[in-house]
DNA sequence: ACACCTATGTATAAAGT
DNA sequence: TACTTTATACATAGGTG
């Protein structure tokens, strides 16, 4: 689609690359829009621009209210079992990850979050006593998800790393198929 | 780009809208693996076709690798707060959620999860005698991440309502632009 | 659904402003 | 840097098997 065929490969040049790159981002967000209209279909996109943020795109909106429906429409028995699920494996989480946090940085996260966070924290901590019971067992647990709603939604813009952990819930929690 | 114009609207009939989204997504996907080549970018597709389950691509993936190795290479502190954060958030979340399970359910989910499973899950529940103590003040801290790495990743199969619960860690722990 | 076909609409590479 | 133009490559509508 151009006066040249041009290679698939990375264009060196940074002044012609994000050229490319926003003329292209646009043609690609368009299909993405026609393809939600034309086949009713609901499409999430996660674009890492090489200048700026990161960018979350999600055409066509009007599906996620439908999702959520569907989902606030969930039995007690759905609901009772995901929050089991959750829990499991948020014990894995802290089976795996839980690290004592030092005297004088109390004071500073304190600040930063909430006074009464390390009476829960310290709550938590004395999980770990016990996790060692669980040792081979869990690891095939590492899973989890998260409650919280989304009333509406659009686009996004988050951090390279939060990627990382959203993919790996993809990855954890849902199976995986490699293409 | 095809023998007629195409009206941007709904395709009724169900067998032309499928025929027309395998081959849209064949052509979209193919203009994000080229933009992810060409500009040196990271894209991840979230896609629901009308008829099987939703699929994430993940194209040009050899750059996942390079964002985990800079997660990898994070510091004592920063996966320390990262930490703090998440446990807070977890606790947020178990304020709201944390239900009783009756005794006869027990066995049921035992068999399907782990026999230790309800231990920590009596555990956790101790520690919603202590959660009103934070009504008001966590309610700004619905946000939570997750430590599990991904090691290679490309496409995964998922259902719908996980990805309600994806899209709300988006919006809550990122930030939001309305698109 | 999947592969191929051809005419035609679209996206875009390169150049101009 | 960004917008416009224009030629061209590409994607795809409609069709058939």
């Amino acid at each position: 689609m151009g006066r040249k065929k041009i290679e698939l490969k990375l264009i060196e040049c940074p002044k012609e690359k994000s050229s490319k790159f926003s003329k292209r981002k646009k043609g690609f967000l368009k299909k993405a829009e026609e393809l939600a209209i034309l086949c009713d279909t609901d499409i999430v996109l996660l674009v890492f621009s090489p200048t700026s943020k990161p960018n979350l795109f999600y055409p066509h909106s009007r599906h996620l209210s439908r999702i959520l429906e569907k989902l606030s429409n969930m039995s007690e028995d759905e609901r009772e079992e995901r929050l089991i699920f959750r829990v499991f494996t948020l014990v894995a989480h802290l089976k795996k990850e839980t690290i004592e946090i030092p005297n004088e940085k109390r004071n500073y996260y304190s600040g930063r979050y909430n006074h009464d966070f390390f009476y829960y924290y310290d709550k938590i901590i004395e999980l770990r006593e016990a996790r060692e019971l669980l040792d081979e067992k869990i690891s095939i647990l590492r899973k989890w998800q998260d409650p919280d709603r989304v009333d509406d939604l659009a686009r996004l813009t988050i951090m390279e790393d939060h990627l990382v952990f959203n993919l790996s819930l993809f990855k954890n929690v849902l199976g995986v198929n490699i293409k």
